[in-house]
DNA sequence: GACAAATGTAAACAGTGTTCACATAATAAT
DNA sequence: ATTATTATGTGAACACTGTTTACATTTGTC
């Protein structure tokens, strides 16, 4: 995986990068990430990073990309599994997002920060449109071809109420001092109580 | 409100910074929040800061915690309104919540940051405590006094769609584009949707 | 008035993102 | 093969950040 040769051209510096980003808010938490210590990592000089990222928040926007095609991935991989289990995909969907904020939480915050993120990206757009399409995929009935902002107030509620528990998870007093299956059952429980409203 | 006197002993300092904290929030969003500039508005040294919060996280989960009651009173107002009219309070309560955050983006933002807030803070512990009994009391029925951080499964699912959508629109892609009364009516419908599930 | 506690200051420190003139390597043109 | 061109990495600097420390000033207490 890393190029152990020393040539002055590092090769591969963008996506080496984006790994240094996730090493450092696996490890320390997203505040920790910072240009000089990625270039660290990397063993570059803190200015090349400026040769393939415009910013830091173009970098930090990268990161965010990749991380919403992660977390596309596990909602995917989860409702194949529930249809072949003939499970409720929604239900599967649902966990899968609130399982990865737990998993990663620094991956889960780095998606959703206005303020630190290019949010009109054209790369970043393009990945939060496919995550909220897997969503209302949940739903057998909806129709998939529609503008990817339109959303039925049940699908809206779909997201909000999954969003909103990661959410409270990750950033907020729910869940404090309690399990990650513990909080995976909390979860469980309000999908559950989420049904009437599908009807 | 200003004094203009210029004594030596600037006389409430640590409320002072609060207000400059909400200043630049308000103006320039979170991420320009600065110690220095916070004391250059107040007209204050950088170092005097430290005198009344020991970091300047101490100073983001003070200004978080007096968001929070910002927020709990607005939710507490909208409750009271809807019962003297006969409307049905949760959905006042939530709609307040998510008004809140549509008004003050950057104040919602501060609230929940894990990482540059001390989230075991005493008075911030409390006004959490606080906000989400308020939630609770959106429901008739609730038990007031149990443990605050047991819900259940529908009260969750209150408070998470509800902490969902308003972090969808101020965070997250949801409402690009849109106005705010063009939110408030989305909201309202999600809320709506919610209503089966709470019979 | 003397003394102690509280509060504000100036100067320094290491660390941050970023820029720019320069160095080196990979690639294309001749 | 020897250039010329482009891509990529560097070192030194800049302004800015949070934070500490020794010191200055004010306020309150005996």
């Amino acid at each position: 995986m890393k190029k152990s040769k020393k040539t002055y051209h590092h090769g591969n510096l963008a996506e080496s990068l984006l790994d240094a980003v996730d090493e450092l808010a696996t490890k320390f938490g997203l505040e920790a990430v910072t240009l000089r210590a990625c270039a660290k990592i990397v063993g570059v000089s803190p200015s090349s990073a400026f040769r393939h990222y415009s910013d830091k928040r173009a970098l930090l926007t990268a990161f965010a990309t990749k991380a919403i095609h992660q977390l596309s991935d596990s909602m995917a991989t989860a409702k194949a599994l529930a249809i072949k289990e003939e499970n409720d995909a929604f239900t599967a969907v649902g966990l899968a997002y609130i399982e990865f904020a737990l998993d990663k939480p620094a991956f889960f915050r780095a998606m959703w920060r206005e303020e630190t993120i290019y949010t009109n990206d054209e790369n970043y757009v393009i990945a939060t449109n496919q995550l909220s399409s897997h969503l209302q995929a949940g739903f057998a009935n909806t129709i998939q071809d529609d503008d990817p902002h339109s959303f039925s107030p049940q699908e809206l509620l779909a997201w909000s109420s999954v969003h909103g528990l990661a959410n409270l998870f990750v950033e907020g007093p729910v869940g404090i001092g309690k399990t990650k299956e513990q909080k995976m059952e909390i979860a469980q429980g309000m999908i559950k109580a989420l049904a009437p409203a599908f009807d």
